[in-house]
Formats: structure tokens, sequence, C-alpha cells
DNA sequence: GAATAATAGTTGATTTTGTAACTAACAAGG
DNA sequence: CCTTGTTAGTTACAAAATCAACTATTATTC
């Protein structure tokens, strides 16, 4: 059925690396969405916010490439849960200022304690080495180098 | 706002892994979306079929972790289409065994053309041997060793 | 061998995402 | 200023994914 070709399936990266993901991200999913009811793109930006801070709609969705319909309605659930508050930018007006409540980083330190762990279970897997290796090679088919 | 810690979400295996998901595969994603109509779903049934021959909808759904509603629907799409064969197996009439037409197996083919193009591209990016390890621990996160 | 459970696959209702059009605010050129 | 263009963010509608319940068939158990 293939005629000829060594070509598998099990090693196109698109899809190998989507099944990587997919699986080791399994746990913590579970984590976020039933102990902590969040969508993806809701712990994202919880995630953005605890770890660099106050910042914009826009500038997050820059950071982690997700469109910005996604992000606006990631905040409306966060801002009506009270775990980000957001304050008009007076130098211009369109903008937003994000950032955490103490509630919200409350949340994002829980989350972001059980995510280390997770985290070095996953890279466990690998040699220090190999695991460095990885994101490394990782970063650079994300395009963030 | 990070309070100590040196944890930075651009390493956290998940996302990282999810980011590099998604950025290599938005190419050949425009190429199955765009250029044959398919959703991702219904790719990766065309290639499962293509790749390994008859197989059932269970045993799809199994190989790539794809719920089997999903796979319901993608079967369905891919039928109308002629791209597939359904036909009941008599020893147990539960099952249906899908194979490929030759309509189905000339995309098929035409796809993982392009498919083995954009997976050498992809690759390049490393050397030949970052690559087979890449690839390598990715199947190990996968769970597919 | 009837009753119960389990399995393959489908369908319908709900939730989430994606696409496009929209509002509000600012920017630039005439 | 005032028209035209751009940008940040929202909203409405269509497409797709998820979840639960369903049908049809086979397996199990008493």
């Amino acid at each position: 059925m293939t005629e000829k070709d060594d070509f598998d399936l099990r090693n196109f990266l698109p899809f190998l690396l989507n099944q990587a993901a997919e699986q080791s991200s399994l746990e913590f999913q579970r984590v976020y969405k039933n102990r902590y009811g969040m969508l993806r793109t809701e712990w994202r930006v919880l995630f953005h916010l605890g770890n660099y801070g106050e910042m914009t709609a826009k500038e997050i969705g820059e950071r982690a490439i997700i469109h910005k319909t996604k992000i606006s309605r990631a905040v409306a659930k966060l801002s009506k849960r009270r775990y980000l508050s957001r304050t008009r930018d007076e130098k211009d007006r369109r903008v937003e200022r994000l950032a955490l409540t103490p509630a919200g980083l409350a949340v994002y330190l829980e989350l972001r304690g059980i995510a280390e762990h997770y985290d070095a279970k996953l890279a466990a897997h690998f040699t220090k080495g190999e695991a460095a290796l990885l994101r490394m090679m990782l970063r650079r088919l994300a395009g963030m180098d």
C-alpha cells in the first residue's frame, strides 16, 4: 500500500511533535482543567502575567502566538474571577495593562509549583545534557531564538 | 512579581512542545487545509491508511490518540469524497475495515511527497545526529517506544 | 440460553475556537 | 482640523471539538 519509499508517519516531525506535546501535557491539563476550572489559554495568560509581570493583551498574544480573540476571552474570564486587574493606559487609552491580583498570584504560584515538578518529571526521561539540547531544539523550531 | 525562583515559562516542556508543534506545522497545515480542504484529523486518517494499510477506526484512534467521534466524522467525510472504502468485517459485524481507494491513495501519495520535503526542511535546522536524537526523544515523550 | 456487560461506531447537544466585522482611540498627511 | 489609515480590543456568527447518550453487535455469566 505504501508503494516503495520508507516514509514513516511516526517520524514526521509535525505529527511527532504534536503527539509528544499532547501526551506530555495530559496530566498538567487535568490539573488546571479539573482542579482550577481553567482553559489552556487561561493558564497561559495567568503564567505570562505571573512570569513576566504586567503586560498588555497584545504583548501576551505576540509572545505566546495566541490569537487576540482567544486572549480577549481568557482575560475576561480571569478578570471576572478576580485573578487579574485591568487598568487603562492613560498614555494610550486603547491599551489595557493587565496584572495579577493577590488571588491570581496565589493561584499562579500554586500552579507554577506543580508545573516545575511536572517538568522535572518529564525531563527525567533524559540526561541533563539531552534535556538541555531538547529544549534548545524545540525553541529553535518554535522560532523563539 | 515572580517571587524568587527561576522558572521560565518558555522552557516549560508542555508549553515549549506545543509551541514547537504549532509553529512547525503551520505550512503543512496550509497545504492540507487550503489545497485539499481537509481537517487535521482527516489527513491523519488518510496517512494512517496510506502508511499502514487497511485498519479499523478503533486502531487508528489508538495509534494516533484521537477520540472516536473525531475519527468517525473524519471517516465519514473521506468516505463521502471516495478517498476510502468501508467494508463490514464478517467475523465481527461491529467492525469496519477501512482502506484507501485509488483516488485516496493518489491524494495520499501527493501529500506524502509534500510531507517528506517539509520534514527534511524542518530537520535541516539540525545536524543529522541531532535530528535523530530529537525524534528519539519525542517518541519517548509521546509514549511511542 | 436469557440477562448483563462490553465493544465499535454514530449522533445530538454543549462548549470552544476561528473568522470577520465592529467600536474606540490614536496617528499622519493634507 | 478633518479625512484616511492603523491599532487594541470586543462581539457576532460559523466551524469544529468535546461530552454524553444512543444503536447494533458480540462476550460473559449465571
